[in-house]
DNA sequence: TTGACACCCATGAAATCCCATGATATCCCA
DNA sequence: TGGGATATCATGGGATTTCATGGGTGTCAA
């Protein structure tokens, strides 16, 4: 599966738009994107995985009390963004007020998904992100070896 | 599988360009590269392996906290680097930054991965290492075992 | 008419391509 | 087994392309 990696912060201009990074753009015919509700973020990610995202929901009980939050809170705030000839997008205003989104926008890469952060409250995240994965000594389960740069080293 | 073995020392030139050694080309289609958490080194490793891991982070649940500390820590830093025509690749500054290197390169091949080295900290580190593997009496666990025991790879 | 937005072109910086060079290592054949 | 011919490799640097960014124009709708 290809993926999201890396960090890239990019200037929004005037009108509120960014430039892609080149390497997401790759992955990207068209990207999806919506608020993320438990950080001050956007989540991004294809439009193919958008769609794997309403296959699982739909396994959840249906007019159950979560799937509806969920579902109401996922997909009803969800815009497909479309990059103009030179691999911009437009950000509505709704996504930058929700990040916190002036003028300079950070693409963070998760692997099959990304979000787009504020740069200044990214940093911050991170290194509580870092502490909490080292605290509880989450791993990767490992496709055979020892994933780098979690625990294991050579097996 | 493909192994890394060996150390080969490269020049960077003042575009920041490093030759990948030959030998590690040949298991390389494409590689990835992320600042090592735990010295001053970069972490280098195939492609495949890092698209394994995106698969596996996309089988956790999403949403999750621990999803996205892990899914941050891993693939926030990482980078894709590609070879040019010759077998070199750029290495980003942030990434020489880190390791502390400015004109040369070193390649120390780790098995299922490599690091690359500032020539000077390798030095240092390889003796560093060497010793507390002789206090350790660290051994390499036979195969068919389970998980390495007190041997703990890299720490 | 005034925004909002898609489309287009321009620009400078940086990354990448591509060719050239010399140094080893490898091959081949007498 | 010598020793020249050939291939591989690391390295340098100019030419070209990619990329992020700025700004203009036209269109459609409120």
């Amino acid at each position: 599966m290809a993926g999201f990696f890396g960090t890239f912060e990019n200037k929004v201009d005037q009108k509120g738009r960014v430039s892609v990074p080149a390497p997401f753009r790759q992955n990207l015919t068209g990207m999806a994107a919506f608020p993320s509700h438990r950080v001050e973020a956007i989540e991004g990610c294809t439009m193919d995985f958008m769609e794997q995202l309403v296959s699982r929901v739909a396994e959840i009980d249906l007019f159950s009390e979560t799937h509806d939050d969920l579902a109401l809170t996922v997909f009803s705030d969800t815009q497909q963004l479309s990059f103009d000839s030179t691999g911009r997008v437009q950000l509505p205003e709704s996504f930058r007020a929700h990040a916190g989104i002036t003028d300079r926008a950070a693409f963070v890469g998760l692997g099959p998904m990304f979000q787009i952060w504020e740069p200044s409250r990214l940093a911050r995240h991170k290194a509580a992100a870092r502490e909490r994965a080292r605290e509880n000594k989450s791993t990767i389960p490992a496709p055979g070896n020892g994933p780098p740069g979690t625990s294991g080293g050579a097996r």
